[in-house]
DNA sequence: AGCACGCCGACT
DNA sequence: GTCGGCGTGCTC
């Protein structure tokens, strides 16, 4: 009797692809285990999703395993489910989630080695080819190399068409072999012993008291909490050690590596065994982390989106902290939303999701109260003084603020400013006819840099010499200002020069970043600059002036949720505001304030809420419809517009009364290879949704290499 | 994804 | 002529 198996590839493909196992690999091979196995003309390491004994009488020749690669499973079937569930909702190939989730120390790879044969020396030394051929030759003649070097060295395309003719003339062997790292150490399988009877914490609200039971029988569920960072942290602190001592297991999830020194302190006092899991672990660490959790010592696992990817024992309780951040969203590999990813596994292990954020989604906070799992602990009256104003930010700087500015400068205290517009400093444009400098490439208004009278692109980075006269009507170009991070700090250092001004933005570069973030630390630096990106690298608490530049430009962008972003941004800022009646934030704004900045800073997220929701029904926006997010990408501008083109004709087709909004060629664009198009269809009913997504999954299937990912709002 | 196969323009 | 770039279809 046979045994077959099938397996799936680290490619992007959907299909499983069967294989006989041979005689002596029968019962070697397991379900969630790794093998070794042709594919077309290449040996690739796949997944085992099934093994089964009935012989099959398939269509074609069923090719055998090549060699098992682990000794037992790595994944539980549990597991596999959830990847295949995932894969479902989310239309990413299922082998792609699989290799995030492969174990660390033993990652495997096919290495191919080429080497010079004797007949080929003979070839080199009688040189009777040429070119590329003699190049590729001369380059092996004391060593080996592999394919990717020589194909970069010579700068070809395409090298295995060469290399397949050069083996077969028999100049060249091609040589493999597995990369096998030490053999795993037999990790105990430790059977946590309880120390005590578990307490059951007592819950104050009705949802709250539904949430703890839901935990007690572990049910699975998913619920809301909001209000003060403070109070959300203290339940999650006893929700969590509730679980670890009813032996479940805990993963924290937080949006960006950054974000788990909130809960540094937390885990520093738990008693129950705890690791970390994240992308800028060293190797060393991630094996070691990796072995304590699966070994299932680990009661609790604090990380960042990958950390789902632990094939660990099921979960008890998955905590999402700040909820509503974007970084939930990977947009690079496999496409995929971590919240509802943790959702697809809560209800695969029967475990409990918890949402936490001070300023959650629209979306998720009306479900949630609909469905009767909010639990809102409320928020802290903010002790700070605020205020408004409305001149330009030169006149705030060198007038209003200069005295209050000078008097902390004379004391320990810091101050950040906070601007939406990144690096650059200014434009050239023409008054008379409005011609602006843009980049020839990227269409984007090229920045000014004041010192030197350079042009420079901010995305391309191409730089020029500022022109004198407009290009169009001849009239002399004037430099317009865009108040971005520069013309700031310009501004403060004119105003205070003496003291040093930092600015602390996205692409300075890690070690920069951490620099100024040390120096921010020790109150080295006490006048700060900064975008968004600089607010999840400052800690809490730290300055006693916090001035916004015209918060309100991010609600005029182009995006439903725009308000939404805005809020979550303006909350996030105010938690880097020092905790005392002295302290002060102020808002620059240009026209008269907008509602949405007042409620952001007076933390009203409540107020905030109900008009934003009625907004939102006003326009037919989700929670009250359904948006499908759709991004196409391919090669080229050309590739993505005509891969679009094909699936608005299936639309048009399939659905004729469906709204197409866009579609349109997204802003990254420009700067990145790869070509973007996105468009969103809305959707009035949730059986429409699932007979949308058949139809996307299956022209996605049907050519899976160019990209397309959904994402859902509703 | 990567590989074969087939088509097509452009060079030794 | 054939080399190499590129589109299409397939991989058990």
């Amino acid at each position: 009797m046979a045994n077959y198996c099938e397996v799936i590839f680290p490619l992007p493909l959907f299909q499983t692809f069967l294989y006989r196992l041979p005689e002596e690999m029968t019962g070697k091979a397991w379900v969630g285990s790794r093998v070794v196995a042709p594919l077309g003309q290449r040996k690739l390491i796949g997944y085992v999703l099934e093994i089964k004994n009935d012989r099959p009488e398939p269509g074609f020749r069923v090719k055998e395993i090549i060699d098992c690669l682990d000794d037992k499973p790595i994944w539980s079937e549990s597991f596999i489910k959830f990847i295949l569930a995932l894969s479902d909702f989310s239309l990413s190939p299922p082998g792609l989630f699989m290799r995030l989730s492969e174990p660390p120390s033993r990652k495997q790879k096919l290495e191919l080695k080429v080497r010079l044969t004797e007949k080929g020396q003979q070839a080199l030394t009688s040189g009777k080819l040429k070119g590329r051929k003699q190049d590729l030759l001369s380059l092996l003649a004391d060593r080996q190399l592999s394919p990717l070097y020589l194909k970069r060295k010579l700068g070809i395309k395409e090298i295995n068409p060469y290399l397949k003719s050069l083996e077969e003339n028999g100049f060249i062997e091609i040589k493999e072999r597995v990369w096998k790292s030490r053999v795993e150490k037999n990790v105990q399988k430790a059977n946590p012993r309880q120390l005590s009877l578990p307490v059951r914490p007592e819950g104050e609200s009705e949802a709250e008291k539904k949430m703890l039971e839901k935990l007690v029988r572990r049910e699975n569920d998913s619920f809301l909490l909001s209000g003060s960072q403070k109070k959300r942290q203290k339940l999650l602190a006893k929700l969590i050690d509730f679980a670890c001592q009813d032996n479940g297991l805990v993963l924290v999830l937080v949006p960006e590596i950054q974000r788990l020194e909130k809960w540094r302190k937390f885990s520093d006092s738990l008693t129950s065994p705890h690791i970390l899991w994240h992308s800028q672990l060293t190797e060393k660490e991630k094996s070691e982390n990796w072995a304590l959790a699966v070994s299932g010592e680990v009661r609790v696992v604090f990380g960042t989106r990958s950390a789902l990817f632990l094939p660990v024992e099921p979960l008890s309780l998955i905590i999402i902290d700040e909820e509503q951040d974007d970084l939930y969203y990977q947009t690079e590999g496999p496409v995929f939303d971590a919240r509802a990813a943790a959702e697809i596994r809560a209800k695969i292990d029967n475990s409990l999701v918890i949402f936490s954020s001070g300023c959650p989604g629209i979306s998720r906070y009306y479900h949630h109260r609909e469905k009767g799992t909010l639990i809102n602990l409320g928020e802290e009256k903010p002790s700070y003084n605020l205020s408004f104003s409305r001149m330009g930010i030169g006149q705030v700087i060198k007038k209003e603020l200069k005295e209050d500015l000078g008097r902390q400068l004379a004391t320990e205290s810091q101050s950040f400013f906070f601007v939406n517009r990144k690096g650059y400093a200014g434009y050239l444009f023409c008054p008379s006819c409005g011609f602006v400098a843009r980049c020839q490439k990227c269409r984007i208004a090229l920045s000014l840099k004041k010192k030197n009278g350079e042009l420079t692109c901010g995305y391309c980075g191409e730089i020029s010499q500022a022109l004198e006269q407009c290009p169009v009507c001849g009239k002399k170009l004037r430099p317009g200002r865009i108040r971005g991070s520069q013309y700031l700090k310009e501004q403060l250092s004119e105003t205070f020069p003496e003291q040093a001004v930092e600015v602390l933005e996205e692409g300075l570069g890690d070690t920069r970043i951490r620099q100024i973030a040390r120096k921010v630390r020790s109150g080295k630096t006490k006048l700060l600059v900064g975008t968004e990106y600089a607010i999840d690298h400052l800690p809490e608490g730290l300055f006693s002036l916090v001035v916004l530049i015209n918060p309100e430009n991010s609600l005029n962008l182009p995006d439903f949720r725009a308000s939404e972003r805005t809020f979550a941004t303006i909350y996030k800022l105010l938690e880097l505001v020092k905790n005392d009646t002295g302290s002060k934030v102020v808002a620059v704004v240009t026209g008269p304030e907008p509602e949405v900045i007042r409620q952001a800073l007076s933390r009203n997220y409540e107020i905030f809420f109900e008009q934003e929701i009625d907004y939102r029904n006003l326009l037919n926006y989700p929670p009250f419809s359904c948006l499908v997010e759709v991004n196409l990408k391919a090669g080229s501008l050309r590739n993505s517009a005509r891969r679009s083109r094909q699936l608005l004709e299936k639309l048009r087709a399939d659905f004729p009364a469906l709204e197409i909004i866009g579609p349109r060629i997204t802003r990254q664009m420009w700067r990145r290879e790869k070509k973007e198009i996105k468009l969103f269809l809305r959707l009035i009913s949730q059986e429409q949704l699932a007979e949308l997504l058949v139809l996307l999954k299956e022209f996605r299937q049907k050519r899976p290499s160019p990209h397309l990912a959904v994402r859902i709002w509703k």
